[in-house]
DNA sequence: AAAATGACCTGGG
DNA sequence: ACCCAGGCCATTT
C-alpha cells in the first residue's frame, strides 16, 4: 500500500461532515482508486482518529461486527437507521449539495 | 507460487 | 426479499 493513496483516503474520510455519510465506493472514487476494498482495508487497519462511522456500504448496511457501534455513533449526529439500514437517499454526502428536501 | 480472506460493488435472475 | 457470478486488490496463509 503506498503512502500516497493511504493519505488520500484518510483525507476524504476526514472531510465528511457530521450528519452525512459516504459509501466505501464513493470514498474510493473521490480518492481516485478503482477498488472499494482498499478503502475498507485502510479503515480496518487504522481508523482511530477518523470519523470512520460515516463510511458504510453502498446499500446502507454496515458490516456485522460494527453494526451496534456504528449505528450508535451515527444516531448521535442525527443519522437515523431504519433497522439495520441507513437511507443513503437521505444522508449520502455530495460536496456541493444544498439542504436536503424532506423524505 | 497458489489460494484464501476481507469494514466492497454491480448486475442479473 | 433471496441467491449467484464476476470484478476488485492488498495482505496473509
Amino acid at each position: 500500500m503506498n503512502e500516497e493513496t493511504w493519505e488520500q483516503v484518510r483525507a476524504v474520510v476526514a472531510s465528511i461532515p457530521p450528519g452525512s455519510v459516504l459509501s466505501y465506493g464513493d470514498v474510493a472514487e473521490i480518492a481516485g482508486l478503482r477498488s472499494a476494498r482498499i478503502v475498507g482495508r485502510i479503515l480496518a487497519e487504522d481508523s482511530a482518529d477518523l470519523p470512520w462511522h460515516r463510511v458504510l456500504r453502498s446499500n446502507g448496511t454496515v458490516a456485522e461486527h460494527l453494526r451496534q457501534r456504528q449505528l450508535e455513533l451515527l444516531r448521535a449526529e442525527g443519522v437515523l437507521a431504519d433497522g439495520a439500514r441507513v437511507s443513503m437517499r437521505r444522508y449520502r454526502w455530495t460536496p456541493d449539495e444544498e439542504p436536503r428536501p424532506e423524505v
